[in-house]
DNA sequence: ACATCAAGTTGAACGCGTTCAAGATTGGTC
DNA sequence: GACCAATCTTGAACGCGTTCAACTTGATGT
């Protein structure tokens, strides 16, 4: 994890050994201070001053000063798969799988919970290469709706065939609701996300099992071929 | 709506007759380069010049640059309101009113859409003024739930007791993430956004009627008191 | 006429993120 | 060892949002 010729980034920068030291010393710096004093409290000089180099070679290895939170999310991003993995060895059953890899995600968050709301309001920005949508967030998106592809297949749930292809990107969705609800609370150890994760995902359960009931096979349709027009 | 002794603002400064005409003109003048330019590109200095004020002054009527959207809320709700007004008027159909006030709500938004997302970033932050959760936000919000209360109180739909209880708020949830998905977007003219509602309405229309059915009666439940539990 | 005082107004100054022309360091080549 | 080009490093400078001590204005009481 530290040691590569290969580049490393996935923004691209090039990444030779020789500078590799600096952006990562810089990025230690700029990970701890943000923890110690918040996103906004912390300056872009005192980042460099503590690092022990010149601001402008901060932004010789990075853009912005947001794009240092950039390896926040690969970083939360592995931690959460690791967290995940004892429930994904263990649990067959989807509604304990899923809510298992939803509190890891929390878990792995939990102790960055100032320092991600000081933040939010850039990722939260459409045309920000911090959105969890954008072309630059690809490559831990595309990990984390893989982490609920898992939760689906290693499960014993039986769902609606169209249903199951989308599922699990729209589980990744609902994990990013749960973020923003987490993000928004305000309550002590954030309990309430705790009680929304365990009061939706029986629901969310108890919905996918229906979503083969008779009744229902008309909505479900509906569902899938909505997302389906959204997506052209 | 221009000539009053009272105090108008929703925050609650302080507006005398005598600054409430500077405080107008700095307003207006904010919005026309806001529109012009988009927020980011028009600076506090600009506005001052444009207006033929101080920096200072703007200061002494708008505690920061992100108070003066909060203008702009206020004046969409209104316009909200006034272009769901025939829609309401009309229709006694559930779905109709949904789809025609979400309509009304994006057509009145869609002039604004640069600038929407333009300073998106500064309201999804959940310690801003500009938040749709903050207490500064709770007259336009108050009054965009209201709305909601309308679209079912004036439909013929029939619900589930407990759910109607909580509707009117989902509801309005339900709105602020159509204006989510506006907002990101990128489609011309906002297309996707017009095909969200149209597809997800009937959808929304079709769960609520299903509300009632013995099978889905625990699931309403379990939402109801979901919903219970999240708000203490 | 004058004093008083809150309301309104000013612009220099501060700290911030960011830029960039200039310089220093490195590894490879002859 | 001398040169070179690529890589890395520097810190002064810019424009931004914001602050604040000082100043002006105009209504009110005497």
């Amino acid at each position: 994890m530290t040691d590569q010729t290969v580049p490393t980034t996935a923004a691209g920068e090039a990444a030779t050994a020789r500078g590799e030291q600096t952006r990562q010393l810089i990025l230690e710096t700029a990970m701890r201070l943000f923890r110690e004093r918040g996103y906004a409290r912390t300056t872009m000089r005192a980042i460099a001053t503590e690092a022990g180099v010149a601001v402008g070679n901060a932004y010789y290895y990075f853009q912005s000063k947001e794009h240092l939170i950039q390896e926040f999310y690969a970083r939360t991003q592995t931690e959460h798969r690791a967290a995940a993995e004892p429930v994904l060895e263990r649990e067959s059953n989807f509604a304990a799988r899923l809510a298992g890899v939803l509190h890891a995600g929390i878990d792995v968050l939990t102790p960055s919970h100032e320092f991600a709301a000081s933040f939010f309001k850039t990722a939260a920005e459409p045309t920000s290469p911090l959105s969890p949508f954008s072309a630059e967030s690809s490559g831990p998106r595309e990990a984390s709706i893989g982490l609920y592809a898992e939760v689906l297949t290693g499960s014993t749930a039986k769902v609606d065939a169209e249903l199951r292809r989308q599922l699990p990107e729209l589980l990744w969705l609902a994990y990013m609701g749960v973020v923003l609800f987490w993000v928004y609370d305000r309550s002590p150890g954030q309990a309430r996300t705790r009680q929304l994760i365990d009061g939706a995902v029986p629901l969310v359960d108890r919905l996918v099992q229906l979503s083969r009931l008779r009744v229902l096979r008309p909505v479900t349709q509906q569902v899938v071929s909505l997302i389906h027009t959204l997506r052209h």
